[in-house]
DNA sequence: ATAATTTTTTGTAATCAATACAATTATTTA
DNA sequence: TAAATAATTGTATTGATTACAAAAAATTAT
């Protein structure tokens, strides 16, 4: 993906395409390792010396808003995000806090859903041990 | 249940049954609404005049140590807790902000997890618009 | 029983993610 | 080009949670 198509993705969004939120969303396509929002403040300052961590939460909340990214409750202590809006499994290894996606049938997350009740966004968490960590 | 039926289940999980983890954790078996620690600290601070806040994180850590309780990562600004432990779904009402439990399959979660991964907790959260909401 | 040891509770202080706010800067519209 | 709007920035604040050390309670050894 090239600059200007973050840039017209932003701008299909209704979101105006700064450098700053161009830089947030490039950021969490490349990086799809969940990041808080902590670390994308770290990783940007390096590029951009002069990046506010403000601007970092404005630019998340603005793409969250704008359904091009999705929060992530993994931990309780810090929000993680995601540039994978497609509804899509997490899973957590206890052994070495890796997060591992996973494909989810939209039918069988259909089937899960309570009668009666419409959702929007549906996430399925797994914590446990995976493949390596097993061994 | 009575008090020492608490007393008892406390003491078979390896904790020490005092007055104050008996106090959250009978709370959250009678309140099954997802309370956060401070929503207990009020509640019990008007039962029990001295009940340190401290206290109250300090049982619930211990309780949920011990596997009698779950923490619910719903909403990213503060953690819920719930006495029922057995998987279960959750669904979060977008509209009244209400939390529904549902039954889960345990099959059925099996199924959703990855290959070669194994699981120790399965969660899964919907938000979305609950029956009465969606009149 | 009583003393010594361990565990739990308590209150205050500290931490840390996230937000509020107001000033500055950039962009769009008139 | 000026006026209006939107975004960015830095600092201050909030609020949940934890750290810590002293006091209280409970357990164990003498």
């Amino acid at each position: 993906m090239t600059e200007s198509d973050f840039t017209s993705i932003l701008s299909r969004h209704g979101i105006r395409p700064t450098q700053q939120r161009i830089a947030v969303y490039k950021y969490l396509v490349s990086n799809p390792s969940h990041p808080s929002a902590d670390t994308i403040y770290r990783a940007l300052s390096e590029q951009y010396p002069v990046f506010s961590r403000t601007t970092i939460y404005n630019s998340l909340n603005t793409l969250v808003e704008a359904g091009l990214v999705r929060t992530v409750n993994i931990c309780p202590e810090e929000q993680r995000f995601d540039a994978t809006i497609d509804d899509h499994g997490h899973f957590i290894c206890e052994k070495c806090n890796g997060i591992f996606d996973f494909d989810l049938n939209p039918e069988v997350l259909d089937k899960l859903c309570p009668e009666g009740f419409k959702f929007r966004q549906g996430d399925v968490f797994f914590s446990g041990t995976c493949p390596d960590c097993s061994r």
